[in-house]
DNA sequence: CTCTAATCGAGACGGTACGTCGCGTCTTACG
DNA sequence: CGTAAGACGCGACGTACCGTCTCGATTAGAG
């Protein structure tokens, strides 16, 4: 009972018209993602609005899932790098005003992403990545516990972000940051509290 | 010559029989929920893991997401309830403690609500109300903008209990209401700074 | 896996409920003959339509063809016993009008159950009657074999008579008889062409 | 948000693939007719006997009566021209010759259409034709009318079909001629009765 | 400058799930 | 305490997509 014979082309990513192909489909995609939620959009629905065939989707992308990974999966790698530094860095003001700075030059992208149809998988792809770096990582026995601020600061990013991109009126990045800063940040790093709370014994 | 002549919901709610089956519903939906994702859950599976005919699920429900709702409205009502002091009340602390004690009473439940293949829907429909909740409010104009706050709040709530739930080694509540004030509370009320937090004192 | 558990009281006939309710039962069939096809009418209809809940109707016939038979079988014997005369009596054209004159009389009845929805099953049941009478007959060597001659006279009695009923303009039993007379009794009476034809050989 | 997006029957009719799927309809559905009634045949029954997926039916036929046309439509036709001549030609003998010869050569395939499970929708098919076509003929007034001499013949031509196909002892086309000529073709031509006729007063 | 070979669209195909409908049986609540 | 109302399991309906496959037309390179 094998699950996959199919092994399409994967076309030579050089040929030009593959290049067009896959930048069709990817335009397509956002462009329904601005519309409809990931699991509401079929693969008919895409390789009609990028003006291709049934068939030929499945020559690039196995799902829709891995074309939407195929649009989102650098910029988000992009994205952690920046927000990850919050957790530590000395620096926070400048780093928070980095990464909004960044999100604002992709704009379009982010705004489709983060509010369209896509923002449940981007959210949850996005904080499943924090999670992984974060355990990666030195594990002072701080507290609270490190993997839960990872999480809140994760989430509480994801959900400024999608704020500030459904906002009608535009926001500064620096009037952003010091929201960021006030409600994510200092807390996270513990300068919340005058007083750098001390790891409390456990049991 | 009507097209639709199907309407449900004129059940007896009072017949054994329908008593029984919503209740098998209920039942095997949170069964189903701990394993896979409610996109991924059929109303086929659904009326087989009950043990009821695949038509009758019409009988009660239009959606599985209907179902869900009949699992969750009320809870989830109850849940809000409680989290909507902490944006203003004096008593955070004690406000807190009344959630997490809540939360903790129906732990089986919410466990597998907010760490199972509801998540996403539950954390959706939860901020949405406190979002309506929020807007109804009279609303001074603070900064940061109370929507955004209400927003985190939220968002920051439903990702620490996830947190809670899915931790084996069980936290007391106690413990949280720190954590909570610590990382959401405090900051969302503008305290976030100076007062001293002192350190925790554990049970 | 036994087919039949379910044996109603098949309500003692002398009841003046039960009796009211095979009446309405029996008016709301017709009535629904006149619109559309047995098949196409269901059970749920035709309750509705006599006013008495769905299950009772299972109390009285255990299927909508049992229905028709207790409003037909009677009728339809009587108009047997009308028609087999044909096949050999002297004087077919006082039974022709004695035919005529009672589908006449009971016009109303035999416009519906010919020209509705149950013309198929009451042909068929016609026909099946015919043959099976037919066959019990003795049955001299004749040609036209006596079977085909039954089938032909039978199926063109029921034709002429649905015929008839569809008419618009009335026509006359005297009519009708001369009709028949001429098309179907006196070539089954083997009166029908001139030179009598001897019985050819058989191979 | 069109409610019908579903286009059946653009099929290329020359793939191959389709050819054989659609014969193997044919086939199927006349082997479920020899055994049981078109409306007892479900749709998956005749798409489980021809091997092909339930779906895939509907790529092909709207529903199980457009397969039968499918199958039946073109005989049907050739049948119909075959006996029309039979209510004015001069040579009846030779027509009817021609007819029986014709049913002779396709013996099983009317043999299933005229005594299995579509007997009665055939019958109706081709009265209902033979009506439109003898509607459609220059239309002197005759006694009988036209329209009952056609439906007559019509009629006992599909019953004496039926009757003959359904013979164990096979009987010569020849004797069938004679058959039909002294029971159908003579008494519709008027040369029934040795004393011709007098027309018979109307109204 | 044909003629074979690769490629691609279109859509046929077998599936699975959907939501609807009617069936005939069984249970309940009501009068 | 019998009966109507309707809950129930069942199975067919017709529709939508899925992911795989086949095919015919269109190019593209080789003879």
């Amino acid at each position: 009972m094998s699950k996959k014979i199919f092994l399409p082309h994967l076309s030579t990513a050089s040929d030009a018209r593959a290049v067009r192909t896959r930048e069709a489909l990817r335009t397509a995609l956002l462009e329904l993602l601005e519309v409809k939620s990931l699991e509401q959009i079929t693969i008919r629905d895409i390789a009609a609005a990028a003006g291709i065939g049934y068939t030929t989707f499945f020559r690039h992308h196995p799902t829709k899932e891995s074309l939407l990974d195929d649009l989102a999966a650098e910029q988000l790698r992009r994205l952690i790098t920046l927000v990850m530094p919050m957790l530590n860095s000395q620096d926070a003001k400048g780093a928070s005003k980095s990464l909004f700075r960044y999100v604002d030059e992709e704009r379009a992208l982010w705004s489709t992403l983060l509010t369209g149809g896509a923002a449940g998988a981007l959210r949850q792809e996005f904080l499943r990545i924090c999670q992984e770096i974060g355990e990666s990582w030195p594990n002072p026995n701080t507290w609270p516990p490190a993997d839960v601020t990872t999480q809140l600061v994760a989430s509480s990013t994801v959900e400024l972000l999608a704020w500030w991109l459904r906002q009608s009126q535009p926001i500064s990045v620096e009037e952003l940051s010091e929201i960021y800063d006030h409600l994510v940040v200092m807390p996270a790093q513990g300068r919340a509290a005058p007083s750098a709370v001390a790891k409390p014994p456990r049991k």
